[in-house]
DNA sequence: GCCAACGTTGGC
DNA sequence: GCCAACGTTGGC
C-alpha cells in the first residue's frame, strides 16, 4: 500500500469534477518518470492526495482511491485531443493512465504555504525546488502528518 | 506576465 | 553522446 501525490489544476479538472464523477481516468500525463509511477508502482486500492496546481488556493484539497492500474491513455492517439501524441503506437502505447476515485473532499485546502512551514515536510518531493512531477509519492509518514494538519 | 528549472528534440 | 534551442510546468 503506498500513498501519492497528484497535480492537477482545478480550471481544467478538480476535486468537485472528481466528485461528481465518482471515478475518472488520470489522462494526459505526458512525462516519462510520472508514467514509470504510474505503471511500475501505482497499486490497486493506494490511496493519494489531489492537488491543485496553477490557481489562486494552491495546495492538497481531497483524497482519491486508485481503482484501475495502469492501462494505455488512449487519448494520446486522438488527433483531436489536447494531449495527442503522434508517437505511441495503439499496438505499443507509450503512455498510461489510471482510474482514480473519488473518496474525500478535505475540509479545507492544506496550502502549498502551509506544508513549506513545516519542518518536518521539508524532504518532501513537492517542495523541493524546481520540481515538476505531477504524480509523485508521498512516506506514510508525510501522509499522516498532513492529514493531522486539517 | 515573468522566469527558474526542468525535460525533450535534433543536429553534429 | 554532447549540448543548444526550445517547450512546458508552476509558483509568484
Amino acid at each position: 500500500m503506498q500513498y501519492w501525490l497528484m497535480k492537477s489544476e482545478p480550471s481544467e479538472y478538480g476535486i468537485d469534477h472528481l466528485k461528481k464523477d465518482k471515478i475518472e481516468h488520470w489522462d494526459g500525463v505526458r512525462n516519462y518518470q510520472a508514467r514509470n509511477m504510474m505503471r511500475d508502482q501505482m497499486k490497486k486500492g493506494d490511496l493519494a492526495f489531489m492537488y491543485h496546481s496553477n490557481c489562486d488556493d494552491i495546495g492538497i484539497v481531497g483524497v482519491m482511491t486508485i481503482h484501475r492500474e495502469g492501462y494505455p491513455d488512449h487519448t494520446a492517439f486522438d488527433k483531436k485531443d489536447k494531449h495527442y501524441d503522434p508517437k505511441s503506437d495503439p499496438d505499443n502505447p507509450r503512455w498510461i493512465m489510471v482510474d482514480v476515485k473519488y473518496k474525500r473532499k478535505l475540509k479545507r485546502t492544506i496550502t502549498l504555504q502551509e506544508l513549506k512551514n513545516h519542518k518536518s515536510l521539508q524532504d518532501m518531493q513537492l517542495l523541493r525546488k524546481g520540481n515538476r512531477l505531477s504524480i509523485m509519492p508521498v512516506t506514510k509518514k508525510d501522509w499522516d502528518f498532513i492529514l493531522s494538519l486539517e
